[in-house]
DNA sequence: CGATCATTCAAGAGAGTTCTTGAATGTTAG
DNA sequence: CTAACATTCAAGAACTCTCTTGAATGATCG
C-alpha cells in the first residue's frame, strides 16, 4: 500500500500543478490589455487578423501572435474563409468570463476608479441607464439612442432604433441631435471608453446625456433587437 | 472646437489603454498556479501568510509576493491580526470570476481535458454529483460522504455530516468506510484534485465512488449547512 | 502556374516575472 | 526596552513576454 500511497502523493503534486497551470494559461491571456481589447472588438462580431490589427493599433504580425495566445487559452476561434482568417468568441462563457473580471475590477480595484475618475471629473457620468429603462425611455419617445462606434461597425450590427455618429464627428454633427430629449449612449461594451467620452462632452455642451449599462455584445445577448445596415 | 476634437481623440487612446491595463492586471494575477492555489486555499477560509506558503509549497517570502500580486489584483485583502497578516478573499465576486475561468477552461481548453485523462483513465470518474443529490442520498442513508482535505482544514469548517480522512491515510484506514454504501468524496473546490485522486484509488479497491460537483466554498456559499469542530 | 494577398513563423532586443537569499520593518511578549 | 516573531522589502539570476523585422506558408485570382 505504501508504493501506491507514494504514487498518490506525486501524482497529486504534479496533476495540480499541470491542472492550475491550464488555467493560468487563460489567465495569463487575459492579461494584456491588447488582447482584452481584442476581445472586447470580437465580442461585436467575427473579425479578420487585418482588421483587428488597424483596429486594435497594432501591426498585422503582432496582432497575430496575441491571437494566437488567446486561442491557446481557447477563448477565440480562427476559421479560414477564402484569403482571410477569420476569428470569433469561443463561446459565450468568454463573454461571462470578461464580465466576471469587470465586476471584480469595478469592485476592488483602485485603479479603475482612479481612472474613471481621473478622466471624468463627475461621477453621474458613471451612473449608466439599463436596458429595461432604456427600452420604456425609448417606447416613450424620450431618448436619442447614440452609437458612437466608427460607421463600419454600426453597419455591421447595432441596436434597433439607434443613431450612428462615431465620437470624432460628434463636435461637427450637433445639430443632428435634438436638445429637447436625454441622449442615452453607447459603444462596444460595458468598459468601452467611447461612450464615457461621448457623455462627458455632451455635457460640457450642456446636453442631458447618460451611458447604456452595457454596449452592443450585452445587448445583443440578451436577446433585444439588433438591426443591421449602412450608416446614415 | 478642433481642439477639444483632438483631445478627445488622444484622451481615448490613453483612458482605454488605462482601463484595460487594470483589468489586465486582474487577468495576470489569474495567470500563474501557484497563485491559482493561493486563491484556492483562501476560498476554504482566510489563512496567514506562513499557512498559505506551508499549503502551497512556497518560501514564505514568495508567498508574500505572490500574495502582493493579488493584493494589487484586488482579488484579497490582508489585515493585520495581532502579530499575523491574514489574508481572505476580497468578495464573492472573485468566486464567481475563478468560476468563470473554470467553466472556459472545461469547455474550450483541450489541456484541461488532457490532464485530466492523462491521469484518470475512465471518464467516469469526471462524472460528479451535484449538491442536491447528495442531500437525497443522504436523507436516504445511501452514501459516505466523504471529506479528503488534510485535518486541520477539516477542523476549520466541513459539509454537515462528512467523515475526514485525509487522502494520504486513505489507503490504510479504507476499514472505516462502510463497503455497503457509495462514497462521496469532495476536497477544495471543483478543480481540487485530491477528490478525484481518492475517487480513482476508491474504484481501484472494488468501491463505488464518485466526486463532489464542488468543494467546500461552493457548498456554503449554496447556503447549505457546514460545520466546525476536531476531525474523528 | 505564377503573382498576389493574408497570415504565420522565426529570431532577437528590451522589458517584466519569478524565485532565492538575506536584511529590514513592525508588532507582541516578557 | 529588548527579544522573538511574522511579514515585507531589496537585489540579482534565470526565465518568459512583447514587439519589431523580414522571410515563409498557404490560398486565391487571372
Amino acid at each position: 500500500m505504501n508504493d501506491r500511497q507514494a504514487a498518490i502523493g506525486s501524482l497529486r503534486l504534479s496533476a495540480k500543478l499541470d491542472l492550475f497551470a491550464a488555467f493560468a494559461e487563460i489567465g495569463r491571456a487575459l492579461g494584456n490589455p491588447h488582447r482584452l481589447d481584442l476581445l472586447e472588438h470580437l465580442a461585436q462580431g467575427e473579425r479578420s487578423v487585418e482588421a483587428l490589427a488597424t483596429k486594435g493599433g497594432l501591426t498585422v504580425a503582432n496582432a497575430s501572435q496575441h491571437l494566437q495566445a488567446l486561442r491557446r487559452a481557447g477563448l477565440v476561434i480562427g476559421e479560414r474563409r477564402g484569403k482571410q482568417i477569420v476569428y470569433r468568441l469561443a463561446g459565450s462563457d468568454v463573454l461571462d468570463l470578461t464580465a466576471a473580471l469587470r465586476i471584480v475590477g469595478e469592485r476592488h480595484t483602485d485603479a479603475v476608479r482612479t481612472v474613471i475618475e481621473d478622466y471624468f471629473q463627475s461621477r453621474d457620468s458613471l451612473d449608466a441607464v439599463e436596458f429595461a429603462a432604456l427600452e420604456q425611455m425609448m417606447a416613450d419617445g424620450l431618448v436619442t439612442l447614440l452609437d458612437v462606434r466608427p460607421s463600419d461597425e454600426f453597419a455591421d450590427g447595432h441596436v434597433a432604433g439607434a443613431v450612428n455618429i462615431p465620437l470624432a464627428e460628434l463636435g461637427s454633427r450637433l445639430d443632428q441631435i435634438s436638445p429637447d430629449v436625454q441622449v442615452v449612449a453607447y459603444c462596444r461594451g460595458p468598459w468601452c471608453v467611447l461612450a464615457f467620452e461621448a457623455v462627458a462632452f455632451l455635457r460640457e455642451q450642456g446636453r442631458e446625456a447618460r451611458r447604456l449599462d452595457g454596449g452592443l455584445p450585452e445587448w445583443r445577448r440578451a436577446g433585444l433587437p439588433v438591426e443591421a445596415g449602412s450608416p446614415r
